[in-house]
DNA sequence: AGTACCACCTGACGGC
DNA sequence: TGCCGTCAGGTGGTAC
């Protein structure tokens, strides 16, 4: 699930939940999740402290720890936060779980354990060091007809590579590319500098539209792609068939009509 | 610099 | 019902 709107809900989610609540301990179900510290040490950081503010920056999401530090929290293809009091209506598969003295829970759900969770002191220092590029969101026009009008490669490939930006994953990327009008293996170097803005202009609205409807696809405007993401689905807007095929090993999906493959 | 392919995990789904 | 291949909204390594 999570790409950058999606980290964006569970942010502000957490923001209105798990802020400003002392933690009493923390849990860890699969130590596998964790990146560079043991439960031990997890425990150690977090007991009697609270989250004091949050951060994203892509597809990561940073919670401040009082006066020491921000927890790590990447989702991989299957991760989501809930916080409840009720271990039996909990989430399936809590890796982590950080409890709190009022008796919630804040459960890290990562079903296939491709997600992480650690500690970074600094977390522009944390961006650096994944090589991360700037945030979908954040990313000026200007900035990003500089990183791509001298790529070599696909657009889709291009728009998905988090050195280059952070934050678009394999389905925003066929969203944003559906409302440019663009097809997903275009090069990026035919595009110019005035389609490149546009799709910067595409690719805003997109995630603005999509954190504003909760990521969820059931609320998203009927010019959406995504909830079509199935072989035979009708185009929003022209009504053909939208065609599945493969772009970098990973499922795509397209409308030919409204985005003509290269030539 | 890009892409193709495999790997990491767990689970759902369709075909036989 | 059971087994099997395939696929899945992420990312990293390796080989070309």
């Amino acid at each position: 699930m999570p790409e950058l709107p999606d980290v964006e809900v569970f942010r502000q989610y957490l923001s209105a939940t798990a802020l400003h609540k002392t933690i009493s301990r923390t849990r860890v179900q699969s130590r596998e999740v964790l990146q560079g510290i043991s439960p031990a040490g997890m425990g150690r950081k977090l007991k009697g402290r609270r989250f004091a503010d949050t951060r994203r920056h892509g597809k990561h999401l940073f919670v401040a720890i009082e006066e020491d530090g921000w927890l790590h929290l990447h989702f991989g293809m299957t991760g989501f936060l809930k916080y409840h009091k009720d271990p039996e209506t909990g989430s399936a598969h809590p890796r982590v779980r950080f409890l709190f003295e009022n008796g919630y829970r804040l459960d890290f759900d990562n079903q296939r354990m491709l997600g992480e969770v650690g500690i970074v002191d600094d977390v522009d220092r944390a961006v650096e060091r994944m090589e991360l590029g700037p945030d979908a969101l954040d990313i000026s026009s200007a900035t990003f007809i500089h990183r791509y009008e001298d790529r070599r490669g696909g657009i889709k490939s291009a728009l998905m590579n988090q050195e280059a930006m952070a934050g678009i994953g394999n389905i925003y990327a066929d969203e944003v590319l559906f409302q440019a009008g663009i097809h997903p293996l275009d090069r990026v170097r035919d595009l110019g500098a005035e389609v490149l803005n546009d799709l910067h202009g595409a690719m805003r609205r997109v995630l603005k539209t999509a954190i504003d409807r909760q990521a969820d696809p059931d609320e998203f405007p009927d010019a959406f792609i995504i909830p079509r993401r199935k072989a035979g689905a009708t185009c929003p807007r022209c009504k053909e068939t939208i065609k599945k095929i493969k772009v970098n090993g990973r499922g795509t999906f397209v409308c030919t009509a409204c985005q003509p493959p290269p030539g």
